[in-house]
RNA sequence: GGAGGGAUACCCGAGUGGCCAAAGGGGGCGGACUGUAAAUCCGCUGGCGACGCCUACGGUGGUUCGAAUCCACCUCCCUCCA
């Protein structure tokens, strides 16, 4: 349904934007001529692996392009892989991932599923498991699949020729990781497939193999990998440096804060719906001093949160951001911590105590070592005596750095 | 199947009988500076109402006044030969 309304110039020029690599272009564009003219929409696919539940930002990339494909009328696959998941991608690892179990993936496909909608619309999108065609193959056929690559080509890929080179073990099973997931391609008859730039060898491991099973080669196309909040490594939740796209408005807002000016571009970029030519307007009132770093980080930031949250949490979550870290105000929502009768020592508690009770410390020996950095307030007044005694009187506030409140009641 | 090497805190990695709660780096946390950050500088980075005690160097036993360090066995990993 929808159909492919728009014609091929402006197709073309959606699914170039923002993205690294389309291989080979010239018969993406024979797709899409024939697509048009048979009013039959491509089968676009993309392949989740499973083993970190929650999406990123860094995910959001390929879905937005995802999206963009669905928004021309092609008809779009998301595939879990809740097989493969199993044996976990070895693409730029240096080391062999853990497998999870059935249980693991299952759950955390769930949780997948709840989340992407937030990018693709629900009746657009095919969901699929990859366990529905790879589970019922019997062993010859596996060896079958396996037949149709060499152990010289499979050695070709960056990293596992990286980790054969500096003798660093390469399981037997992680082969198959990506035939099988060029198998999902031949399963589901694929015409393109998406992926971010590390993707690509299992891209192009597709197009052979559906060149083997006698299908016409799908269309490989990568999108930039986002970097993390630490602006090294590609966002990943393994890492802990990501934003995950369920997270409250106020958090996701501080994250992107605190990136590295360096990294607004990216940001601006990959993540943010404007257009190219707005994020170079921007990005020129910075260098030319029309715009202050700070600002342009807080349109982004602001215009991050929307998008998942909508205008009003956004604009909640600025005005938060500005009196806390600006005004060094008191945040409005402060969690509570209601003192247990039981551990008051004639009416008052020992300081550490009570932050290791409130969660604000792991330890009173964290507790400590907190206070003598003077890095704890109670009542906006500092403490260095690790020995302080407190009468909790409610309303009195805790706070531990910039960020971690408490108030008792 | 045979020979050799290794396992140290969140990670990497030094330490080969007491001076070791364990060098150094990374990461993290706290402080200063800022624009919130980055960069830089300083401090902290096992637990315990603590100038002391307890638990810790893959596991289990042993030698010793004393073990991360020496011995035995076990588990896991790697290398070379076949």
């Amino acid at each position: 349904m929808g159909g492919i309304i728009l014609d091929l110039a402006t197709q073309l020029e959606v699914i170039r934007r923002g993205v690294v690599e389309i291989i080979p272009e010239e018969e993406l564009l024979a797709k899409l001529r024939r697509s048009l003219a048979t009013g039959k929409p491509l089968r676009v696919k993309l392949g989740l692996d499973p083993t970190a539940p929650d999406i990123h930002l860094g995910h959001t990339v390929v879905l937005q392009k995802l999206k963009q494909f669905q928004d021309l009328g092609h008809q779009v696959f998301l595939v879990l892989g809740d097989y493969t998941g199993r044996i976990g991608d070895p693409s730029g690892k240096s080391e062999t991932r853990k497998q999870l179990t059935e249980e693991e993936v299952l759950a955390n496909a769930r949780t997948y599923e709840e989340q992407i909608f937030k990018i693709l619309s629900p009746h657009k999108t095919t969901i699929v498991f990859n366990s529905q065609w790879l589970a019922p193959l019997n062993f010859a056929q596996v060896l079958e699949l396996s037949s149709k690559y060499t152990v010289a080509r499979m050695l070709e890929r960056d990293d596992f020729e990286k980790r054969f080179r500096s003798q660093l073990p390469i399981s037997i099973h992680e082969f198959f990781y990506p035939l099988m997931q060029g198998y999902d391609s031949v399963a589901l008859e694929a015409d393109v497939e998406l992926g971010g730039t590390d993707q690509k060898f299992n891209l192009l491991m597709g197009r052979t193999l559906q060149k083997e099973y006698g299908q016409e080669p799908q269309i490989a196309i990568t999108t930039p990998l986002l970097e993390g909040l630490d602006g090294v490594q590609k966002m990943s939740k393994s890492l802990g440096n990501y934003v995950g796209i369920t997270e409250p408005a106020g958090k996701m807002y501080g994250k992107i804060m605190s990136l590295a000016d360096e990294l607004m571009s990216r940001y601006f970029e990959l993540v943010t719906p404007l257009s190219l030519d707005e994020v170079k307007v921007v990005l020129s009132d910075i260098t030319e001093g029309r715009l202050h770093p700070r600002d342009a980080k807080m349109m982004l930031a602001r215009t991050i949160v929307e998008a998942f949250h909508g205008i009003e949490a956004a604009l909640q979550a600025e005005a938060e951001f500005k009196k806390v870290f600006q005004q060094h105000e008191l945040p409005t929502d402060i969690s509570t911590f209601l003192v247990p009768y039981e551990a008051l020592a004639n009416g008052r508690i020992w300081l550490p105590k009570l932050m290791v009770l409130a969660g604000l410390a792991s330890s009173t020996s964290e507790a400590r070592r907190l206070i003598k950095g003077g890095g704890v307030k109670v009542d906006e007044e500092k403490v260095t005596d690790a020995d302080t005694e407190i009468e909790p009187v409610s309303d009195l506030i805790i706070q531990v750095g910039r960020r971690k409140f408490v108030r008792l009641v």
